[in-house]
DNA sequence: GTCTATAAAGTGATAGAC
DNA sequence: GTCTATCACTTTATAGAC
């Protein structure tokens, strides 16, 4: 079989390899993750892996990069959108984490701790500066504030709206030691939030 | 000099190796940390901290056993209070976790990094369970929501206030993008929060 | 208590056969 | 493309001198 006709179904071993190291590198994070176990679950050893992506490293990058832009991107999107309204932004916001973060529960702790632990190699994600200070959302933010004679940073609402949506998951072990392991209760608060999100969100808005 | 002559001091080589293992550990996590750096830090060797210690892991539990006492100790407190009123209450835990973090910006990255590592090794973190559902806090909740008529699990409110408090801190690295590395406005955000919270709470409250 | 030297095992990466 | 064998290096821990 031809490299382009493997790597055009869906299990080309190039992919089983990435899908493998996703899987590792999300759950042990780069420095504990062992080439050998990203290997063993795809299936294959260490020659190959490195035949495919030359280095640890490397796979990893690749990894991180695309889980920054999951997790960045489509925060990004809808902070840039000129047509919608604030509140139908505050809505969209908390419901794709609530839908990501119950996806991949790991998301949020393997980027905060990676990112932390390599600040440079991600520098200005995604033009964070200007989402998070002249992004659409924050204008509408300001303006909305203005009216409420509010004179508050509208950062701080930003970053307690991101809190509050993110937190439970970085947060979850702690919360699974009520509900159990799998935790069905776990899924319908995460959802219940959908609604509860962009409602206090409201309401933090016009403590004016 | 004899061994309690030297403890008693803020500076005995036990002492020394615990406080770099502190920074290490911190900044990296345990897997990425070299007991050489531990040992550099300190200003010793390898052979002399396994002298004290007996093993990388037999100190990095003494470490994360009191990280996790500092993070989650005076929250327990404060919500086990009998006395204090619920806004009081909101007031000392938003307080509490911007001082605290302000001088350890890398503690909650760390705890929640390693706990996910290691979930079971602090099982039942100080009575996880008894203070999210059954303390004082967690009750004046309860009596609030009542009040309001209001049907919404008290967790859901629980879970949002140590997000506010705590997510810029896990943040930081991409708020820095906002204002350089050093950041006296992080620092007066952060404050400004102290105020913030507690007014967010009680109108999050009143959307019954 | 503290050090030097070294053991013992692990780890990422490559050479070379097929 | 994929494997086995192996290298070069790191890392934790200990033995033993002082």
């Amino acid at each position: 079989m031809k490299k382009a006709a493997t790597a055009a179904l869906g299990t080309s071993t190039e992919e089983r390899i990435k899908a493998a190291a996703r899987k590792v590198f999300l759950q042990k994070g780069y420095a504990a993750t062992r080439v050998k176990d990203i290997a063993q679950e795809a299936g294959i050893n260490i020659a190959l892996l490195n035949y495919y992506f030359r280095s640890k490293e490397k796979l990893f990058d690749l990894v991180m990069l695309e889980k920054v832009q999951q997790f960045a991107g489509g925060l990004r999107q809808i902070m840039l959108e000129e047509a919608t309204s604030l509140r139908e932004k505050v809505e969209r916001i908390s419901a794709f984490y609530v839908d990501l973060l119950l996806a991949q529960p790991e998301l949020p702790v393997f980027i905060f701790s990676e990112l932390k632990a390599n600040p440079e190699k991600l520098a200005g994600i995604m033009g964070a500066k200007k989402v998070l200070l002249h992004s659409r959302f924050a204008e509408q933010l300001r303006e909305e504030l203005v009216a409420q004679h509010s004179t508050t940073n509208p950062l701080q609402f930003i970053v307690s709206l991101l809190g509050m949506a993110v937190f439970p998951f970085i947060a979850r072990p702690v919360l699974h030691l009520v509900g159990g392991q799998d935790d069905p209760a776990f899924t319908a608060l995460m959802q219940e939030r959908k609604r509860l999100l962009p409602q206090w969100f409201d309401a933090m808005l016009k403590t004016a």
